[in-house]
DNA sequence: CTCTGTGCAAAGCGTTTGCAAACGA
DNA sequence: TCGTTTGCAAACGCTTTGCACAGAG
């Protein structure tokens, strides 16, 4: 488990065990809805209520910590804030996977044909996964 | 208002007129959530019940007539299908609009970076729009 | 020592379900 | 007439809130 304490003191949120692991387990997963979360949370933290989960989730939310994602039809998950990425979503095991994609010109023209001061893009692409595609052969 | 009755049959759906009035109000304004949309019938049939507007909806979007549109840190919107397009969020006063936009390239790039076999992509930018960047002056 | 965070229980909201009566085809 | 839809009420699931105690700084 990496060192997250400084982290935690950095957004003036004060390191106590339950944050830690919380934060060991959404970098671990990449993506993780409130019930996995709080399933994982528990075998370590046996009496952890899911009001402190989501005390904590919304907390770090706020000061930009953690980002929520929504995908259609599906559980919201949580990831740790990182720069511009696009999301691959499949469709049939539900697995969610970051992509780096160069939007740079789809702002741009955005911006331009719009007349919005763009400040973020979503970008989620659903579609079926390769070893989803392999099981169906 | 204009006729939804073939529509409907297309979809195996009786034209009930709070279903005629329902699709109405989404055309109307393009994208809606379900509170304003259950506002908005109330006034044609005040006896109408949030379950029913509930119920419509999820019929249509099952049969995939209306789509579902989920912003972050926002109500969900509903739309009615149309062709691939992005949505432009206005984070200030909460307006989504469509914009077409040629998302070819990075479709064509991603699923051969991923080995995913893409269907459905999703795109909203958010931002400030002209109007709210002009009041702010 | 002080103030924040935790766990528990209850409340709050948005959404869904079951059912009898009304309605569309 | 028959099957679907409506409106109502209750149930449901997810999320938030209030409060007393525990724990971090």
């Amino acid at each position: 488990m990496k060192d997250y304490k400084e982290i935690l003191k950095s957004y003036n949120l004060k390191a106590t065990p339950q944050r830690l692991y919380l934060i060991d387990e959404i970098e671990k997963s990449g993506h993780i809805d409130i019930d996995n979360l709080y399933k994982s949370l528990k075998i370590v933290f046996p009496y952890i209520s899911l009001a402190t989960v989501y005390k904590n989730i919304n907390a770090m939310i706020d000061n930009g910590f953690l980002t929520e994602v929504k995908i259609p039809h599906n559980k919201t998950r949580y990831e740790i804030t990182k720069n511009s990425h696009a999301h691959l979503f499949c469709i049939e095991c539900a697995e969610l996977k970051d992509i780096i994609v160069d939007n740079s010109w789809l702002i741009n023209n955005t911006s331009k044909n719009s007349g919005y001061k763009i400040t973020n893009t979503l970008i989620t692409f659903e579609g079926i996964c390769q070893a989803c595609q392999d099981k169906s052969k």
